[in-house]
DNA sequence: GAAATGTTTAACAAGATTGTCAAACCAAAG
DNA sequence: CTTTGGTTTGACAATCTTGTTAAACATTTC
């Protein structure tokens, strides 16, 4: 075999970028076999149809997220806000790595229903396992009165719709809300308002005895 | 004429559906006569092109979540909170009535890079509406110390990020979180949530002179 | 070096998809 | 009734896209 690793792996690549800018259905076989340099009969010799390379970049996408996220909330001993705040930040690193992922996720669980069950299948282990992980750290320090008392689930989707939404909407609200600014500094700059909303959901609810103005009404018409 | 209103209505209405669950390159305008109880012909006849078809929808589109967000914005005379409070709730709403909005605006902007700028535009002049609009009253309620000192664009894509991201992810999150759940009672109990996310949000830094737990250093580690 | 096995290509086939067109249709105006 | 104008259709053309195939090519093995 010549250096057939590195044409499969040259395809795949080619694929991978194809499908997650354009999704399956803008993405064309023979674009992706020209942007891997070869033709497009070898991408058919290898991977058979599109459906079936589309599954292939499914699946390695899903594992090296799965991967990523479990890793980023592994960090053990630590208290819960510790953990949270380092899977979060890991989280969101992650997706500075791969800023079309999100929207290729969303786009295609989406519009193909077929894929949903493969999709929910896999991220059904990977959130047991998160909550398996942080639950009880968490209602430890609930008990204590450290944190406010949220339901696991609710804090989860929280803070990973903040990370994902920036790069979701990021074409849009780029040259709005921050014109000018580098696309890296804009990036961890909403990491930080991203950890500071997740810090301050989880400041206790205060007695309210105290004339604070966090206490008041004003959120009551 | 007969009842071309009608038709053409018809197709429009076919048409917004395939595109926001397909995707422009998902939807075939034979599918969208079809859906519409007309030939493929009279869809060209009346809107030339696919492209074109395509481009009326978006406008249509863009239209309505303007009008809705502005509205939903635009009760004055309250304190900011109470305004933001009742604006993300209308938000919300509305994207309750249009489920795969944000799913469609998101990919499209993503994989059509042709179509940012035409929504850019549009979302530009609409971002600086609700900001001229809130701006005063936010900064009045940070002087007198009732509130958080956050940008303004920070807060509002927070809030934005939470609401649109629900819908975004449902068809995984949905039987994972809160299986066997009614979709319109998840959906409103995440609208509390977000709601009190960003009530939260605006919590004014205490001056940590007390031993609360919030002033602690938990979150450094 | 010849056979066997795996890789690569050019050419082709089948089908889907967008778009056009001339003719049929229908409603209203003269 | 006939003309006129817009509507509607069936049939067609052009193109794009996926997938196949037979043959050329390379590499290993005996």
């Amino acid at each position: 075999m010549k250096e057939t690793e590195n044409r499969e792996q040259a395809i795949l690549r080619a694929a991978e970028r194809e499908f997650t800018t354009r999704g399956f259905d803008g993405a064309k076989t023979t674009s992706i076999a020209e942007a891997a340099g070869v033709t497009h009969a070898l991408l058919h010799y290898y991977f058979r149809t599109k459906e079936k390379l589309y599954e292939r970049v499914l699946d390695d996408i899903i594992s090296r997220l799965e991967a990523s996220i479990v890793e980023a909330f592994s960090v053990s001993g630590a208290p819960f806000t510790s953990r949270l705040e380092e899977g979060l930040r890991r989280h969101f690193l992650f997706l500075l790595d791969h800023p079309d992922l999100p929207r290729f996720l969303i786009h295609e669980i989406g519009a193909r229903s077929e894929r949903i069950a493969l999709v929910r299948a896999r991220m059904g282990r990977l959130v047991g396992r998160v909550f398996a992980s942080l639950q009880a750290d968490m209602e430890r320090q609930a008990a204590r009165g450290e944190i406010a008392r949220v339901s696991l689930a609710d804090l989860l989707l929280d803070a990973v719709s903040l990370n994902a939404f920036v790069f979701l909407s990021y074409p849009v609200i780029a040259q709005l809300l921050a014109p000018g600014v580098e696309p890296r500094a804009f990036f961890l700059a909403r990491l930080e308002e991203n950890l500071t909303v997740i810090r301050k959901r989880l400041i206790p609810d205060p007695p309210c005895e105290t004339a604070s103005p966090s206490c008041s009404s004003l959120w009551l018409p």
